[in-house]
RNA sequence: CGGGCUGUAGCGCAGCUUGGUAGCGCAUCCGCUUUGGGAGCGGAGGGUCGCAGGUUCAAAUCCUGUCAGCCCGACCA
């Protein structure tokens, strides 16, 4: 197939549009993609929708190559069924919802859990026809607080759901297998670079989840591995190392500190310093108490809850409410010091904490036999040779303390380096909880009904070229991978002044017979001055830049490979070979 | 929701302090020249200056209000 540039529905711009920042969203839109319509919405255009079909084709055929089946469903959706799960209220101010005619609530399907639900129970009843996976490539909306990043980030996005209806868990775990294995094959052949992680299952509990992520310096998602093996997991999901227990024996007794003007562990660590005690401490040698209240859901109770974690360490907010889930976390206010009197702002030892029978939970670096020093729970006091386990016993730990760079990996191999990433996956085992909501059971063998468990999992199609986009491009442009590329060559005429008829016809020929043998070809037939054609080439990213000119008159035409910018001339007679060899790999 | 910034031609921007006929670059159109790295010269079209109200003889410019957008954070996956 031939598509002429003279006639493309193109334009190519020089500079980058004022409100972009990342660079998929700058290079997209100056190399005429997309083009923005409202915030988080965006038209494909010519070059960008074939990117984008694609990406869904990859994702349907392996979708399909593992068994699932594809169906559609509404986008616009009534909201009986989400009501039956909460989700009405649950997805707040993240969903659209509107009104019929009637009044009617409705609503733009931000996932479609319920309705594959529904679909199953409307069809199936037997324990015979399961298990079953069903997906569609669908339309969704999201009334996101605040996209950005260009289609990174959208309102309206296109997306793959799929869901596993299986008879038990056994079951579920194969299916869940199956899309991990097929997400696996369709990112190796888009040719992301990702990576695997273990994410946090929530409020469900229990569940298996992992989640795909792009690596991407604009991601917005932190993730940590290790330098030496293969292990990744999402920040929130990190789990420290603990050093071994030690005996408590011949450790040197608890001592109290007058140490004045120290409620930070800075102060702190400065004063005992300078205060000869025949040796040197560090902010990891002391143990702050970060005080904290935490209320379940559904009750109105704050109760009382501190964390112990080594001094040099800041709490990481998202980790502890990670650790903490479904419980909801806040730091302690002035008022809630005030009311316990036994908190000595600055000075809080484990001592008056379990005294007082406040919930105390600690670093998993603080084991039996460690030594620390702490807050005296009285003002202006430390204590120092506080040991773990001797003189005071926590009645847990938790996954609190920040995570850092030089980290050891939790599988004991390695160090743990930060790196960011953009979500293109996830798959979640989701068990009972819409099975139970709408009563989805199939009869069994015995006569008895059984409870339906579910999975589902996601990947962000239109998110995919993004992030593809985010993956590789240089400073002349995009530079796409074959598989996703808009077309396999570009062909560019660039003729001298003295050639330019026979080299136009030239550049016709070779369009006509890469066509014949089965390439797609985007002919750049303009009469634009050469260095804007090399130009919007390189901008538009085909792999396989062609060019007809001046060498035609001794019979070669040159082949350009985008990515390495390597060129070499081939004889127009066996270009038609060569490219397709080329684009065949 | 909090903080910062911005709304002037299809795109990128200047003009606003100090009110007085709407500007520049890119893009587009016409002509001539040019033709292997975003060409040159000459000409042309295109703007309710986000919106509303106010001050003024006169408002893109000053005042008040309002709407929208972008970035950072919070939130979400």
């Amino acid at each position: 197939m031939i598509t002429r540039m003279s006639s493309l529905f193109l334009r190519t711009l020089r500079e980058d549009p004022a409100d972009a920042e990342v660079p998929s969203h700058k290079l997209l839109v100056r190399a005429g993609y997309v083009r923005r319509v409202a915030p988080g919405g965006y038209s494909w255009l010519p070059l960008g929708l074939r990117v984008l079909r694609k990406i869904e084709q990859v994702v349907r055929e392996e979708m399909d190559a593992m068994g699932a089946q594809e169906i559609q469903l509404p986008a616009l959706l009534p909201r009986d069924p989400y009501e039956a799960t909460n989700r009405w209220t649950e997805y707040g101010p993240n969903i659209f919802r509107l009104k019929d005619r009637k009044g009617a609530d409705y609503l733009l399907g931000p996932t479609h859990e319920e309705i594959f639900t529904l679909t199953v129970k409307g069809e199936y009843t037997s324990y015979k026809d399961y298990p079953v996976i069903l997906y569609q490539i669908q339309t969704k909306y999201r009334d996101e607080a605040r996209p950005r990043a260009g289609i990174l980030r959208g309102r309206e996005f296109l997306m793959k759901d799929s869901y596993s209806f299986d008879l038990d868990d056994e079951g579920l775990s194969q299916s869940y297998q199956k899309h991990r294995d097929a997400y696996i094959k369709i990112f190796d052949r888009l040719g992301l670079k990702y990576v695997i992680v273990s994410a946090m299952s929530g409020a469900m509990g229990g569940s298996a989840s992992e989640e795909f992520l792009a690596e991407a310096e604009t991601g917005e998602d932190t993730f940590v591995r290790s330098t030496e093996s293969g292990y990744a997991a999402n920040v929130e999901a990190v789990t420290t190392t603990s050093p071994p227990a030690r005996s408590v024996d011949g450790l040197p007794d608890a001592q109290v500190h007058h140490t004045p003007g120290t409620p930070t562990i800075e102060s702190l660590v400065d004063f005992l310093n300078a205060a000869n005690l025949g040796r040197t401490f560090t902010a990891a040698d002391t143990l702050k108490n970060v005080m904290l209240k935490v209320r379940q859901p559904g009750t109105q109770e704050w109760e009382l809850l501190a964390v112990g974690l080594p001094g040099d360490r800041e709490v990481d907010f998202k980790r502890l409410e990670a650790a903490l889930d479904p419980a909801e976390v806040a730091i302690l206010e002035e008022a809630d010091f005030a009311k316990h009197p036994y908190l000595v702002k600055g000075y809080i030892g484990p001592k008056a904490l379990l005294d007082n029978k406040v919930r105390y939970l600690v670093d998993p670096r603080v084991v039996t036999g460690t030594a620390w020093v702490t807050g005296a729970d009285k003002a202006d006091h430390h204590v120092i040779d506080l040991v773990a386990g001797r003189d005071f016993t926590p009645d847990g730990t938790i996954e609190a303390a920040e995570v850092r760079e030089g980290d050891p990996s939790p599988d004991g191999k390695g160090t743990l380096v930060a790196a960011r990433g953009i979500e293109i996956g996830h798959i979640f085992q989701l068990g009972r909880k819409y099975a139970n909501a709408f009563e989805l059971d199939a009869l069994g063998a015995d006569g008895k009904p059984i409870r339906i468990t579910m999975g589902s999992y996601g990947i962000g199609v239109s998110r995919l070229v993004a992030c593809i986009a985010e993956q590789s491009f240089d400073e002349h442009g995009l530079v796409w991978p074959r598989a996703v590329s808009p077309f396999d060559v570009h062909l560019v005429v660039a003729g001298g002044k003295n050639a330019a008829e026979e080299i136009k016809a030239g550049g016709e020929k070779l369009a006509e017979e890469l066509s014949a043998a089965g390439l797609d070809v985007l002919f750049d037939d303009r009469a634009a001055s050469p260095g804007v054609k090399f130009a919007d080439a390189e901008l538009v990213g085909v792999p396989t830049i062609v060019v007809v000119g001046r060498g035609l008159a001794n019979g070669v035409v040159e082949v350009k490979d985008r990515a390495s910018g390597e060129r070499v001339e081939v004889p127009v007679d066996e270009a038609v070979a060569r490219l397709t060899e080329i684009v065949r790999g």
